[in-house]
DNA sequence: TGCAAAGCTTGATGTGCATCAAGTGAGCTG
DNA sequence: CAGCTCACTTGATGCACATCAAGCTTTGCA
């Protein structure tokens, strides 16, 4: 693993809107630059932390996307979440000093190494970091939430609506197209998420392709009716 | 509202090991007793808060049993969680700054008021009390992983089953039998929670009470056979 | 470049849970 | 304590999704 040539710094990383608190004085963005030391690549299909594993540190995603899924002796498989650039994963290992689930990436990625003992100790000085950091928890919290209530609620046409929305809303959010996007996880995967079997998410993709609310290639996407599929998840039967 | 006579403190409450931080010194423990400013009361089918309201405080139950749930317009409801006494509740209203789900007391109960504000102020200065918050949010994070492994891959005996067993153990840890406990919640609110109908939930509590693994008499539940519901939910099919 | 493996699609069939429906028992209230 | 309501149970039926299976496409590696 080489060393960074460039400096590892939050203060001029274009992504640090998404990940760090904004509005800080130039004195707290210096002591912010202390957070990260590393940065590292993990190459796709490797995990960036498993199960089990001693927890140290937090992980900001510069490039790259990942999924977290939690294994159980019994071959049960659940993905947790996916994760994408600007977002931060690992808070799973904070209440135990260990991991919970595993983190894998599903393309090359680079990620900022932020160790929780410093995030601790810097949000004692710097109370924004400190707002920050329980936002981003009660975020995730909330994010979690959403996701029991399409498990728990929703058809297997409203999931997926819902999954796809949610998706182009943040990669939107990170410059992308609204309507156009690359699927970086399997079918598998995504009904892991959703609660499905991965033919049913096939399925239900040509159906909204038939519809001609979806364009479907393989992994491309192409959304042709954003209201269709919108008022799919607002529109409950029960 | 009367004001409490009792003087309200944390340090010599008899809770605090299961919602506040341990360890500390003598100081320390002076500093927790400015968490806590009033109880509050809360009736049997009253809400804590509800959501869209502002979010100022969490709260830590004393008495009493609650239930968070979330509502959509089309009619959706999801019950997100039980709490019992010991437990915080509240966390998902700290990203917003208004909460996003309802808490309504399913029996009578007392809560504590712990604003958030001050939290963040005496964390800064009492690291266990930082560490403590941070590693609560991480457990409610953990928490609803395991629900959604629940909601996206078990059948509905293993559901009931892992609910059952998660519930005694929790009032185990209270001082609660191991193998007896009182539901204060009905068979839809199960439902709501466990991704099922009321229905299915009432003919699963009669399957488990033939098979002599449960006696079921309304709310009131015996653990026959704890291994058999442990290997229910330990034995997937898939 | 050619072959194997992995990922995806689509069809046929099966099943677990939802839905619809009716009846019972417990608890509350006038 | 009579009568109502709410919670629960149990049965009959239906459907959404799982399962099983076969073939197709893309990817990656030798």
């Amino acid at each position: 693993m080489k060393p960074e040539a460039i400096k590892v710094a939050c203060s001029n990383c274009n992504l640090r809107e998404l990940c760090m608190p904004v509005g800080l004085s130039e004195q707290e963005l210096k002591r912010l630059d202390d957070l990260v030391t590393v940065r590292r690549k993990v190459k796709r299909g490797d995990t960036l932390f498993t199960n089990g594993e001693q927890f140290t540190s937090l992980y900001a995603i510069r490039t790259g996307f990942f999924k977290t899924s939690l294994a159980t002796e019994d071959g049960r498989d659940q993905v947790t979440g996916f994760q994408m650039a600007g977002e931060i994963i690992g808070l799973d290992g904070i209440v135990n000093d260990q991991h919970s689930c595993d983190a894998v990436a599903l393309e090359d990625a680079e990620i900022c190494v932020i160790p929780f003992e410093r995030i601790e100790e810097i949000a004692r000085e710097v109370t924004a970091l400190q707002h920050h950091v329980h936002k981003i928890m009660s975020r995730e919290i909330v994010r979690e939430h959403g996701v029991m209530l399409l498990l728990g609620s929703m058809r297997a046409e409203e999931r997926l609506a819902a999954f796809l929305l949610n998706l182009v809303q943040r990669l939107h959010a990170r410059g992308f197209s609204k309507s156009e996007l690359v699927l970086r996880m399997t079918r598998e995967e995504i009904g892991s998420f959703l609660g499905l079997k991965l033919e049913t998410v096939s399925r239900t993709f040509s159906k909204f392709a038939d519809e001609g609310m979806l364009e479907v290639k393989q992994r491309h996407v192409r959304i042709l009716n954003t209201e269709a599929l919108q008022s799919l998840v607002n529109s409950s039967a029960t």
